[in-house]
DNA sequence: TGGTTCACG
DNA sequence: GACGTACGTGAACCAG
């Protein structure tokens, strides 16, 4: 019988090392994937030498957490200097653990503990029991580790490195050489070792005097002057620059040694992943691609998956079940998990139950919060919810672990607000959506039904509707463990089915660049919530009351009766049966149109009674849709209010708002912006409101090619004025206004007969204006042309970022409904792409604040060209640079544009003023 | 529940 | 010649 041989994986190191060494490769579909090949080939090498001379019998992949570690504890500058990660590399962590479970291999981190500590541990542990250790990586640090039974192995050069190559380096055999270390310190890592002292000195000093106690011991004998000083100066450096090199390697081992057990190439889970990232040297070595291609990732899929039972998943009310389902998580190194709350608020909501699944059918639910419906039922018995998140703390947080969720938002707020983060994630709502955005929604219901053929259990049956309607604690907990298991053992499946999607169809670099890493970046600005004056608000309400009255007896003194003003039908009726204005029906209910255009229509034409119907709207509106309800939205808990951004809405890619919608708070109008006075900043600090100027114009400038737009912008000129100049030859108020009227026409697909309406001229008028704008801006009628050759082929278009809005309209036999489709195919790329660019930008934000030390700089609201930050007063200008670069640079590296964008800053102590 | 209106980008 | 009256959202209100 041969000895086992353990092999441990630097994966960390591995992949700065291969980023910087490796060309940047993209895999099929754009995604910065050179390090993941490289790490891919590596892993590949070491698994099939299994069994040869020399070869692993056992392997793992140790990567860092990056959480803090007990080295900060011991200097806080410890690692300070690092820059982030490139932004290239980051989207390929994930993938370089999807490679590492793609061979069965364990991918091992401890929070706490770095990498170079975790191999230490295992290191020993596998010698103590007569292994031979191969440590694959060429840190120095782990070099201190060689000794008989243990080498490293650089894959990079193929070269293998004992107490030799430690002697001939660094002068001391590996026992020694975290002295060495010490003294020379490490700038990147901010070891700060002894100033003067370079790696021949310390060598010089231990081969000398043995280690660095014994060199500071003797420093008043050293001959050279400025050494001896620096010795005695930096003698505590020197000290602590020793503890910070030192491996701990006395710790648990998060897995067991036999666990590592290498079984093979395993053929089908490594031909998925290397079919999914389109790695074909490497594919045909594991037997050319599959009988059906691009349905490899069926791998997975198409496996045989078991019924939906309810009655088999488990309540868990014991710590013994709860520990087996943490064991079988960390185990499977992915779970689905949900929440479930008292409440569709996650901010007002108490956390009433977990539910977890391991693989489909296998799921439980975890109650914490249920009482029983006070009359029928005693609250049944539960593990307490303290005990529960610490349990669980460890598995949400485990880099090693992917969570999968489905709507994660929601429990990455629930749960921070219980002190636990979720990473690593995924989420099926925003695969759904990066997918299939325009063919279907994107809730668990909807993608259930269509991807796994299954009816959930609604809430409603649970639950009830209406003033019947109860709360999720109340569910006993059988009923609640049917729902609850369910929707995470739903989510799992619809995971195996969306995941191996997502690089064939081209969807990776949206998913992985811009939607999966704003999951966190919103839920924090939804937790940050925004302050409102609820005083002011409330004045606003009253002086609008009595406006709104006074107005209701002027309009039924002039329609000669009371009637209801706010009923279209009502109001309809009055204006033009009994007052006989002129007008026409319309629509297929037959009821008057009495919109906003008919009514300044009838106003023009000296109908007093429309003019003070519009002003009766306007403050109706004002006053029920803000003053009142946002009074009513300010969470008692936090004295601000916190909306729900939804990320799978916008059929665009864009963001959407609700319960309130504050992306739709009042502008335009003098009075209407008296409520956005109302959003203030907390008492010290101040309002910054970042705009980006005419996006979205500079994207169909930058997609159509259009030189005479992109110049303009280049030149930083007024594009609406240029445009008036084009088309009618004199700039003017009114030619201006026509011209921004057709700048719009253009980006939402225009039509003669739409312009027409618009402008107040026939529709041979504004074909002929249509005819000059393309005459004047070639490029235009070109990206039009092509983007509907696109859609009708393939039935979808794509943003510069690759986002997909499918169309399938545009295939309808309705002709109203080809031409919608057409429109929207026209301006979903333009609309996208501004929602990826502003998405990248808020991604990238907290890390830009965070490094330039604004750690006071809140973002709180995103409305589609904007973000709202609060800020002290004194951090204004150095946020404004940081945020304006952010903005403006947000669509690099990955699209360069011909065209800058620009961002228009603004400050006060309201959102009102910072405009 | 669907239709209408109107607040925003 | 008929078709249709700009893209994307969410909330309040009325009426059936």
């Amino acid at each position: 019988m041969t000895t086992n041989h353990l092999y441990l994986v630097d994966g960390s190191g591995y992949i700065f090392r291969a980023y910087h060494r490796l060309p940047p490769l993209t895999n099929r579909h754009g995604v910065p994937a050179g390090a993941v090949y490289g790490f891919t080939t590596m892993l590949w090498k070491l698994v099939d030498d299994l069994h040869k001379a020399d070869g692993p019998t056992h392997l793992a992949v140790i990567f860092d957490a990056s959480s803090k570690t007990f080295r900060n504890d011991l200097y806080d500058k410890y690692k300070a200097h690092r820059p982030p990660p490139p932004e290239d590399l980051v989207p390929q962590f994930p993938l370089i653990r999807d490679a590492t479970r793609a061979f069965s291999v364990p991918c091992i981190e401890q929070p706490g503990l770095e990498a170079d500590d975790i191999i230490a541990c295992y290191a020993k542990a596998a010698l103590a029991k007569g292994w031979q250790v191969t440590i694959v990586s060429s840190d120095k640090d782990l070099m201190q580790l060689i000794e008989p039974g243990l080498d490293m192995l650089d894959t990079m050069n193929n070269r293998r490195l004992g107490a030799d190559y430690v002697v001939e380096k660094f002068g001391v055999p590996p026992a020694q050489l975290g002295e060495v270390l010490a003294l020379m310190g490490d700038s990147v890592d901010n070891v700060p070792g002894v100033p003067g002292i370079g790696p021949k000195t310390a060598s010089q000093l231990i081969q000398q005097f043995g280690d660095v106690e014994a060199v500071l011991a003797n420093a008043e004998t050293i001959t050279k002057p400025k050494l001896r000083q620096s010795l005695i100066d930096h003698a505590a450096n020197a000290r602590l620059s020793r503890e910070l090199v030192r491996l701990v390697c006395d710790q648990p081992l998060p897995e067991p040694l036999d666990d590592l057990a290498l079984k093979g190439l395993p053929p089908e889970p490594l031909r998925a992943f290397l079919e999914e990232q389109g790695f074909r040297s490497l594919l045909l070595k594991v037997g050319g691609p599959s009988a059906e291609p691009v349905s490899a990732p069926a791998a997975i899929a198409e496996e045989a998956e078991p019924p939906f039972v309810h009655k088999e998943y488990e309540t868990v009310v014991t710590e013994e079940a709860l520990d087996r389902w943490i064991a079988d998580g960390f185990a499977a190194s992915m779970i689905a998990v949900d929440t479930e709350t008292d409440h569709i608020d996650c901010m007002r909501a108490r956390l009433v139950g977990v539910s977890l699944a391991t693989a489909p059918g296998k799921a439980c639910y975890i109650p914490v919060g249920h009482t029983g419906d006070g009359l029928l039922s005693e609250t049944p018995a539960q593990l307490p919810l303290d005990l529960v998140l610490t349990k669980l703390k460890p598995l949400l947080e485990d880099p090693a672990t992917l969570k999968i969720g489905q709507n994660l938002k929601y429990d990455l707020v629930m749960l921070r607000r219980n002190g636990v983060d979720v990473a690593p994630y995924d989420d099926t709502m925003l695969l759904s959506y990066d997918l299939d955005a325009g063919l279907t929604a994107h809730g668990m219901d909807d993608l259930a039904m269509r991807h796994l053929d299954h009816a959930c259990i609604e809430f409603k049956t649970v639950c009830g509707t209406g003033k019947n309607q109860i709360s999720f604690d109340k569910v006993p907990l059988d009923r609640a463990t049917e729902y609850a298991a369910e929707d995470a053992d739903v989510t799992l499946r619809l995971w195996r089915k969306l995941k191996p999607r997502l690089s064939p169809e081209a969807a990776t670099r949206v998913y992985e660049l811009v939607d999966r890493p704003l999951v966190p970046v919103v839920a924090e600005m939804e937790r940050a919530g925004v302050h409102v004056d609820r005083e002011e608000l409330a004045r606003l309400s009253g002086e609008f009351a009595g406006e709104i009255a006074r107005l209701e007896a002027e309009i039924h003194a002039l329609a000669g009766s009371p009637f209801t003003i706010g009923s279209p039908k009502q109001l309809g009726e009055i204006l033009f049966d009994r007052l006989g204005l002129k007008g026409g029906r319309k629509g297929k209910t037959g009821v008057y149109s009495t919109d906003v255009n008919e009514l300044e229509r009838l106003a023009g034409d000296g109908a007093e009674i429309a003019a003070k119907v519009l002003e009766w709207r306007q403050l109706a509106k004002l006053k029920s849709t803000y003053t009142d309800a946002l009074q009513a939205q300010i969470n008692p808990a936090t004295n601000r209010v916190h909306t729900s951004f939804s990320l799978a809405v916008a059929q665009t890619g864009r963001l959407s708002s609700t319960d309130p919608n504050l992306q739709n708070i009042p502008i335009r109008t003098a009075i209407g912006r008296r409520i956005r006075d109302a959003f203030v900043a907390a008492p010290g600090k101040l309002i910054l409101s970042a705009d980006y100027s005419q996006i979205e114009l500079r994207l169909a400038a930058h997609m159509a090619e259009v030189p005479a737009l992109r110049d303009a912008f280049a030149r930083g000129e007024d594009i609406h004025n240029l445009t008036a100049m084009e088309l009618f030859g004199e700039v003017n108020r009114e030619t201006r206004g026509r011209a921004k009227t057709i700048n719009f026409a253009i980006l939402y697909g225009i039509s003669s007969w739409g312009l027409a309406g618009r402008l107040g001229v026939d529709r041979i008028e504004a074909q002929a204006m249509i005819d000059r704008y393309f005459d004047r801006f070639p490029g235009i009628n070109r990206y039009i042309a092509e983007t509907l050759t696109k859609v009708r082929e393939q039935g979808y278009v794509t943003t510069l970022f690759g986002r997909k809005t499918h169309l399938p309209g545009i295939r309808s036999s309705k002709q109203g409904e080809r031409q919608a489709a057409e429109r929207q195919a026209i301006n979903a790329p333009i609309q996208g792409t501004s929602a990826d660019i502003i998405k990248r930008a808020m991604v990238r934000m907290g890390p830009a604040l965070a490094e330039a030390g604004l750690a006071d700089v809140t973002m709180l609201l995103q409305v589609h060209d904007e973000l709202v930050f609060e800020l002290p007063e004194s951090d204004v200008p150095a946020a404004s640079a940081v945020i304006r670069r952010v903005m403006e640079t947000a669509a690099e590296p990955a699209i360069r544009l011909s065209v800058p964008l620009g961002v228009e800053i603004g400050t006060g102590h309201s959102w009102g003023a910072a405009h």
